[in-house]
RNA sequence: GCGCCUGUAGCUCAACUGGAUAGAGCAACGGACUUCUAAUCCGUAGGUCGCGGGUUCGACUCCUGCCAGGCGCGCCA
């Protein structure tokens, strides 16, 4: 398919010139050639528009200029095209002749589980950073929303030629981790009914679990941290209710098919003096300078609105400083391209690390942000409130148990990342037929189940594409899903290039759709072997696309339901 | 006050980045299983694309001014 349309485009391409010479246009003037697919198959396979943009510096109207090009446009036999028309304000639509679909399968049954990859990253390397969730508490979630699109994103840059990495960012330095180790001291004291003694912080984490992490210290130690003084047993507190809690939070993205290459410690960044360095480092580029006791970065310089602390005048760094720090390091390990999943109401903190980025002697291109916005959780309409301070929070195990990683990743990816998102456990739960997850899982269930009476019929499923058997497809089902399993590698590179991993989910859908609509309209096995084998051809093809797709998902492909 | 995001069918969302008659799913109504899975399909109905200007062959898409909602504007993380 696509080599079908760069033979269009450069012939169009070829025409267009040959026309702006014979009237006397200037070429530097001629529209770039567009090919698109139009939505209505009576517009045919294939469109341009260049008769609409370019009609201005033909000095024409863009019906005539479209004549003008159709006339010199031959249909030929090796670039499939069948038809030249001119349609509507002056677009030129090309069909296609059957064999389209021949090459279509040919290609997907060449391809198999590569079908789709695609080479856009040219070997670069990307570092993806996500989740980073402080480890204080279980996951909630809205941090499982950020989990799946940072997992499944990786997934796509890797299938189109990006050599991938993904990170969690530990925020295991500062005031949280401190309050946390203090939580977990007091409730400590409280298990062995001397809770007066270690008060409870006042921004300290409520939740239940802080209770298990006390029982497991005094599991592991005894009660002889109660004789020590509080400061000095703090550090421990601190280091196991961080390590403890991290473990709990691997396993849940673990069961949720989410994988780390690096756990990245923020501590680590002031252990190894990392930064210091980048503080000196931007220093002697002219971006630090001291005021009221501070040491600022001057983010204005590139865009930012104001100035940014990195260290108080306290001596204490500020959070952005390790961030700067962090990403210097991670283009200090060669990494061509950094993306951060964040939360949406962090957008406004994306200037100043872009401008630190620019700052390092980054394009400030190589740093992206994929937002994820708020996700209202909600049981049959109902909204389930969520609050991490009161411990009262509904967290991504508690709705993985409930619903299933499946769907949990399905309802997490089947809107754009940055808009809000409504997850109704019910819905999601339902096996019935609102539930899209079942939609889509169910139509390569069928699939496969069409091969599975093949085999118990003994009937061979056809291991290549016969161009003569080609020619026996041809109903408007069997051209829609030809044409939207064509669509796949396009989706990939889109998903790819802007970030949007939701795409796939979109194009899963309507293959399923289409998949149905051309399963209720047709026989398979029962027809003759000719139109039998055309059609199990085209069954394998969809199967193939759609189980690319769902890999990519992470979400499964069942062979029965 | 400033900045970012959002506003499309009763509800939840699409619209190939400026293209043709704005599309799906729920919800409503009417049909299709003696068949390879009816967790499916087909049809009907539903719209001043928040409102007003502008740009051009052409605007849901771009520019501008309003209106409404969300988020953000710390020497917090």
């Amino acid at each position: 398919m696509e080599d079908i349309r760069d033979m269009l485009k450069q012939e169009i391409s070829k025409v267009l010139e040959d026309l702006a010479r014979d009237r006397g246009v200037a070429p530097e003037l001629l529209p770039e050639v567009y090919l698109e697919r139009p939505k209505r198959p009576d517009q045919g396979d294939w469109a341009t528009n260049v008769a609409l943009q370019g009609a201005k510096v033909f000095g024409s109207h863009p019906r005539e200029v479209a004549q003008a090009l159709a006339e010199r446009l031959t249909p030929g036999e090796k670039s499939c095209v069948a038809g030249v028309e001119i349609a509507g304000p002056g677009f030129i639509n090309f069909r296609l002749s059957r064999g389209w679909m021949g090459a279509v399968a040919e290609r997907v049954f060449s391809e198999g589980e590569r079908y789709g990859r695609s080479d856009l990253g040219r070997g670069r390397r990307v570092q993806v950073e996500f989740v980073s969730a402080n480890p204080t508490g279980p996951l909630h979630v809205g941090h499982g929303r950020g989990a799946v699109v940072g997992d499944v994103m990786t997934s796509i840059l890797e299938f189109t030629g990006w050599q991938v990495a993904r990170e969690y960012y530990i925020n295991d330095a500062g005031l949280q981790v401190d309050n946390l180790g203090r939580s977990v001291q007091s409730r400590y004291f409280e298990l062995l009914g001397q809770g007066e003694r270690a008060p409870f912080p006042e921004d300290g984490y409520h939740g239940d679990y802080i209770r298990d992490v006390a029982q497991g210290v005094l599991d592991q130690e005894g009660p002889h941290l109660l004789d020590l003084p509080l400061e000095e047993t703090l550090p421990f507190f601190r280091e196991y209710g961080c390590r403890t809690l991290l473990e709990v939070i691997r396993k849940d993205l673990e069961f949720f098919g989410v994988r780390f290459d690096v756990w990245f410690s923020e501590k680590s960044l002031y252990d190894n003096a990392s930064v210091p360095g980048m503080i000196d480092h931007l220093r002697g580029r002219g971006f630090v300078y001291d005021q009221d006791g501070a040491v600022w970065f001057r983010a204005t310089a590139f865009g930012d609105e104001k100035d940014r602390v990195l260290i108080r005048s306290n001596g204490a760094p500020t959070y952005f400083a390790s961030d700067v720090a962090y990403h210097k390091d991670k283009f200090d390990r060669g990494f061509d391209l950094a993306i951060d999943v964040w939360g949406a109401d962090h957008h406004g903190y994306i200037p100043r690390v872009r401008a630190a980025v620019e700052a390092l002697g980054r394009d400030p291109q190589d740093f992206q942000v994929i937002l994820i916005q708020m996700v209202n959780l909600l049981r049959h309409g109902e909204p389930v409130t969520m609050s991490k301070r009161s411990g009262q929070f509904v967290t991504l195990r508690d709705v993985l148990d409930d619903v299933g990683p499946d769907a949990t990743r399905y309802f997490f990816l089947m809107r754009r990342s940055d808009s809000h998102l409504d997850f109704d456990l019910g819905v999601a739960k339902t096996q019935g037929a609102d539930n899209p997850v079942y939609y889509v899982q169910y139509a390569h269930a069928r699939m496969a189940s069409i091969f599975r009476e093949a085999e118990a019929r003994g009937i061979p499923v056809p291991s290549g594409v016969d161009p003569l058997l080609t020619e026996a497809f041809g109903s408007p089902e069997e051209q829609a899903l030809m044409r939207q399993i064509a669509l796949f590698p396009d989706e990939v590179a889109k998903a790819s290039r802007e970030y949007e991993p939701h795409r796939l989910v979109f194009f899963a859908y309507d293959l399923a759709c289409a998949f149905h609509s051309f399963y209720n309209a047709s026989r398979i096995l029962g027809e003759e072997p000719a139109l039998r084998d055309a059609r199990l051809v085209a069954v394998r093809a969809s199967q193939i696309a759609l189980a690319n797709a769902l890999r990519l998902l992470g979400i499964g492909a069942p062979e029965r339901m």
